[in-house]
DNA sequence: CTCACAGTTTAGAATCATTCTAATTCGTTG
DNA sequence: CAACGAATTAGAATGATTCTAAACTGTGAG
């Protein structure tokens, strides 16, 4: 009886332990969206739909945090930048080789495996450059 | 001897021409942009390096006006717009089928051939969605 | 278990690119 | 050259993102 409230958090240990090999303090809110983030497969975020995603999940987060915490989750290899847009920057779950579909009107990012995607016949960079990587932004539109 | 000071001003009927082609009245300050844009070459350029350099050449052109006339542009085809960074948008005066180097710590830009680059393996669109354009980013750094 | 401190969070201000507004100016056509 | 709609402009407004300075919180030592 004493611990029939004590569900088994979603704020799991794996999350926590994953934050830690991350080299980041898991503290209760990058706990949080990290929780929000890895939980169900891939996914695209705006720092403003998380923040408003972890708000309707009741835990209250500030912008500021989310911002702080999308960049920290992209250096530590978490997340992945992807810019296909001037208005606003989007992050995705999945940070291995792929490419993606965007939706323009609706901002909606859809990604495309790597393997699908062959870019061939990129020139050697001008003397003193390195590709770092390659980008594929595939724009579609409705009919 | 009259006529000694009048040079071919760069301020030229083909210019004005061509902006009257593209259905745009050729005012002071678009026939002034369209100068420095499509002069020499192809160019890469923000709202506000166009607007620093205009400014330099003596004519004075708002940074309003500056914005207004490169989205006339991009809609009438003179440009391209390029989406690379989030931090600011640049325009393409070469609008032909090529894609691009980036430099992002310079924001430097530099065109890749449309014909050396082959995108091969994008799968059709989900149901709906029809291929607007394909944009490739070879993000580079400097070594 | 508690302390202390570096690391975090946060509200709100600040920034920066871009857009908007409302008023003035300019091109064009009659 | 008058008139009218289109274009320009200064400055305000906007929106995303970053910064700041103060309050808070993990964590490791004792």
């Amino acid at each position: 009886m004493a611990k029939a409230l004590r569900e088994p958090r979603n704020t799991s240990a794996q999350t926590t332990a994953r934050l830690r090999e991350a080299g980041l303090r898991p503290t209760r809110q990058r706990v949080e969206l990290a929780g929000v983030l890895f939980q169900n497969g891939d996914r695209h975020v705006t720092a403003e739909s998380l923040h408003d995603e972890v708000a309707n999940t009741g835990v209250k987060v500030s912008l500021a945090t989310v911002y702080n915490t999308l960049h920290q989750f992209t250096e530590a290899g978490l997340l992945r930048q992807v810019i296909v847009d001037a208005a606003r920057s989007y992050f995705d779950t999945n940070t291995g080789d792929h490419q993606h579909f965007f939706v323009e009107k609706e901002g909606l990012l859809i990604d495309i495996p790597g393997e699908s995607i062959a870019v061939a016949g990129v020139p050697t960079p001008p003397a003193g450059l390195s590709v770092d990587r390659v980008d594929v932004v595939v724009r579609v539109r409705r009919n």
